[in-house]
DNA sequence: CCAGATATGATATTGTATTATCATTATCAA
DNA sequence: TTGATAATGATAATACAATATCATATCTGG
């Protein structure tokens, strides 16, 4: 049976405060303090488990390694900062004019956007 | 200097005549005929020096390696086939309204849009 | 509280894409 | 034609994220 530890209360919950999707070395930084002493592989092991029960999905981007957020969200897209790397969660509008780019014959089942610049953090920064 | 080799041609001819971004493995695949024995390796240095020279350009796709395509098109997005997982060229067809959606203070300097589904012919086979 | 099972942390290992190495081959200016 | 040297192909080495291993620590039902 699953059971009930500190360092898997602490990655659940960095996942679902965080408001925005955290890559796994984001998730060991932000669980730390909920969870000293917490390793890499737990976090590996964390994601995995909570993958399969459903309760977070992952965020794959282009040219890294994907970051994870809380499931259940209505459809959205990110945001990449190019400055200091994070992503953020995109508000819900979305396009709905995408399949009539679609050559004849092809079929959409999904679509990712990702807009990237810089946040408003490390504008202000300079 | 830089020197004309039949390799050299080969690979940069796949990737103008593709019309659509292929993969280091993709691009081995289709110089092999005009370019009989050539390596993986001399795939990668070529596609380096034609990324240095700008005549080609990288498509960074989530969760795999880069695709790399002929420079100089004018903006699009791509579809990827689950199926046969070859990625294509969309027509440019682009969404407007992407910067009313950014958080405040938050700034836009370019998004990417990959469409994914099941293409044309391997909607066809099966 | 205890015993057995699960989880953890440290680290070794794997898997995969890309780059470096090096002996050999091919290009090209003179 | 030829000599200097850039390019190639085979493969070893690297980089990196993610997983496996294993001894130890921690849960939890009884």
């Amino acid at each position: 049976m699953q059971r009930d530890t500190s360092q898997r209360r602490a990655i659940r919950r960095a996942l679902e405060d965080a408001g925005r999707p955290l890559g796994a070395l984001e998730v060991l930084e932000a669980s730390k303090s909920a969870a000293p002493g917490l390793g890499i592989a737990t976090v590996y092991r964390n994601i995995k488990a909570l993958l399969k029960g459903g309760d977070i999905s992952e965020v794959a981007l282009p040219g890294e390694p994907p970051r994870y957020e809380a499931a259940g969200k209505d459809h959205h897209h990110h945001f990449r900062c190019e400055r200091c790397e994070k992503v953020y969660e995109l508000g819900g509008a979305c396009l709905p004019d995408l399949k009539n780019a679609l050559p004849r014959g092809f079929r959409a089942t999904g679509h990712e956007v990702l807009v990237h610049g810089v946040c408003a953090a490390c504008a202000r920064k300079r």
